[in-house]
RNA sequence: GCGCCUGUAGCUCAGGGGAUAGAGCAUCGGACUUCUAAUCCGAGUGUCGCAGGUUCGAUUCCUGCCAGGCGCGCCA
């Protein structure tokens, strides 16, 4: 349990023997005690923790909120850390403490190194966090890199918190899309001996896709030998392969790695699909209708049934994404998360379904819906077409702003807002960019503490050093928020939401840059400069843990 | 028509049943002979989209409406 929430639940118990002592005196008259809340005040004049709790008792008690609290208060063991206690506002009660407890903090921090604000929540439960999974015919786009960054994260923390999660890229290398992708790439092909020979309709124009026959030329000169079919399917293949590749490494560069890269074609080479199809219709689901085969998923709540198999004899984009997370839930997963756009959202229904139909809770499945990202240039929209092959890719973007700057853009925002990334600012105002704020204070860290070495002067450790002369309001604030994060990190996690980690980063950041102003280190007297040295390298601990979650650089100089 | 997301400062966005609703950017003042001024200190702005409801208390929860984005395939 971290020191915050050991201190926490101290203070609850003190504040329920208090009730009960009121009770028991009569003082107070209750049917049942609500629960006892209590939080960090926003305001720090509120104290270092406020309870509601004379609010919430004031109507079952019968008695004005502040009289309640008094009551509570007069009861309230005296012995212990409460250096002060007063009633404010409606009737909150505000603990103020001795700093005692602070100081326990860098002594954890110092214990547990970057592992600090981890715990065993999850119970080592497998989680399967499936993200980005963009088709691949062409190169990723901003959504993707968003998806990627907060899919990493998410993965990172819940690692953090106890979860064993894995995480995994779908390759959709066995649809109609790729079809497509290989007619464009076998048109281009030709053209390079034959200009006229004609590109599909539906074809990608982009130049990537040019660029690819080009290669492929070089590769295979006598690729036209083979017959129209095997071309096609080698084109599929080749061309897939080519993009993953691609992709791989771009998300490589971006600090994203994958436990793994599952291909649909695999699913299908070896009869997943059929297999999957079978146990449904062993379990009555399936039905015939209009020459086509479907699922019942409105069984389990879905909008409409599903068809499984087409009239032509061929599956639908669904039956193979059953039989991908049947193959999931096989090896043992028992929580699939999976990252999906807006465009997806009405997709949930019928997963959910097929989730239930193979015999598992409706929940063992949780979608995540990330909104659009709109690029904004010069204040316009910037228009992107995929088929005119004009679009702003995953790769333009951390080539023009950075991994840092792009990776802490797209946390720093809650995964369901609409996003509006502003190219001109993250280019021209990359230096005011949040996420150099905090690899900043990281790199002052360093710097203070590589010009102690330089002096002979090495970082003690706790033992050795007077803690209590952290007195400095800027101090203070700064240990309080260390030891807020183990809980800021479970909650980021049990929420999903990574953007809490950028805001705590920021916040921490903000701090020590004010008591760097206010304070000195290395020109102060032993014992002081000792145990601000001391403060100085658990922030940095932190920030690296932190900048570490978020996949972001911690310079040591800048 | 149905479903999902969004609406908070000039802009981009946090927050959230409770105390005086916040941050960054932008604007305007200050602070470097001293561990990095990519920093710090100070200044101003709000009908929390609108209207009802629940509550001791609503910007937060509920309902309706308005506006914007997205989706409702035998596409993926």
């Amino acid at each position: 349990m971290s020191v915050l929430m050991r201190q926490k639940s101290e203070l609850i118990s003190a504040i329920e023997t208090a009730i009960q002592a009121a009770l028991d005196k009569g003082d107070l008259v209750v049917e049942s005690v609500p629960e006892v809340g209590l939080e960090v005040p926003r305001e720090k004049q509120h104290g270092d923790f406020a309870s509601n709790i004379a609010l919430v008792m004031a109507k079952p008690a019968k008695k004005a909120p502040r009289e309640v609290a008094q009551i509570i208060v007069e009861n309230l063991p005296t012995a212990g850390v409460i250096r002060d206690v007063e009633i404010a506002g409606p009737g909150f009660i505000n603990f103020f403490l001795s700093n005692d407890w602070l100081y326990d903090t860098l002594r954890t921090i110092e214990k547990e190194g970057e592992a600090y604000g981890n715990c065993e929540h999850g119970a080592g439960e497998k989680v399967l966090l499936e993200f980005v999974s963009a088709n691949p015919v062409g190169p990723m786009n901003v959504v993707n890199a968003r998806a990627a960054a907060v899919g990493d994260t998410l993965a990172r923390m819940m690692n953090a918190v106890g979860y064993a999660v894995d995480t995994e890229f779908y390759v959709n290398d066995a649809g109609n899309q790729a079809d497509i992708f290989a007619r464009s790439i076998e048109a281009r092909y030709q053209q390079l001996t034959n200009p006229d020979y004609p590109f599909p309709e539906d074809g990608y124009p982009a130049a990537y896709v040019q660029e690819l026959a080009e290669v492929l030329k070089k590769e295979r000169p006598d690729l036209l030998d083979l017959p129209l079919e095997e071309r096609l399917a080698f084109c599929k293949r080749w061309g897939t392969d080519k993009m993953v590749e691609m992709q791989k490494a771009d998300l490589q560069a971006y600090g994203v790695e994958f436990d793994l890269w599952f291909r649909e074609r695999d699913l299908h080479a070896r009869g997943a699909l059929e297999a999957v199809i079978d146990i449904l219709r062993q379990r009555g689901l399936l039905f015939e209708a209009e020459g086509a085969l479907w699922f019942k998923s409105t069984q389990f709540g879905d909008d409409k049934d599903r068809v499984i198999v087409k009239s032509d004899g061929s599956y639908t984009y669904v039956t193979a994404d059953i039989a991908y997370h049947h193959d999931k839930l096989q090896r043992g997963f028992t929580k699939l998360i999976n990252i999906w756009g807006p465009d997806h959202h009405g997709y949930i229904g019928r997963m959910k379904a097929a989730i239930q139909a193979l015999g598992y809770g409706e929940d063992t499945l949780e979608v995540l819906i990330l909104q659009y990202v709109a690029l904004l240039r010069d204040g316009q929209q910037v228009k992107m077409s995929k088929r005119a092959g004009e679009f702003i890719t995953m790769q333009d973007l951390v080539d023009e702003v950075g991994k840092d700057a792009a990776r802490f853009f797209f946390l720093n925002r809650s995964p369901e807002s609409h996003l509006d990334f502003d190219l001109n600012l993250a280019v021209e105002q990359s230096n005011e960019n949040p996420v150099f704020y905090v690899q900043y204070a990281h790199a002052r860290i360093s710097s203070i503490l590589r010009q102690g070495r330089e002096l002979g002067i090495e970082v003690p450790t706790c033992s050795e050093v007077d803690l209590s002369l952290l007195q400095h309001e800027t101090e203070l604030d700064l240990l309080k928020q260390l030891a807020a994060l183990p809980e800021e990190l479970l909650t980021a996690a049990l929420l999903r939401e990574p953007h809490r980690l950028t805001r705590y980063a920021m916040d921490l950041a903000g701090l020590f840059h004010s008591f760097y102003t206010a304070c000195h280190i290395l020109g102060e007297e032993e014992q002081l400069r000792a145990a601000r040295l001391v403060l100085v390298a658990n922030i940095r601990v932190v920030l690296r843990k932190v900048l570490g979650l978020l996949g972001v650089d911690a310079p040591e100089q800048m």
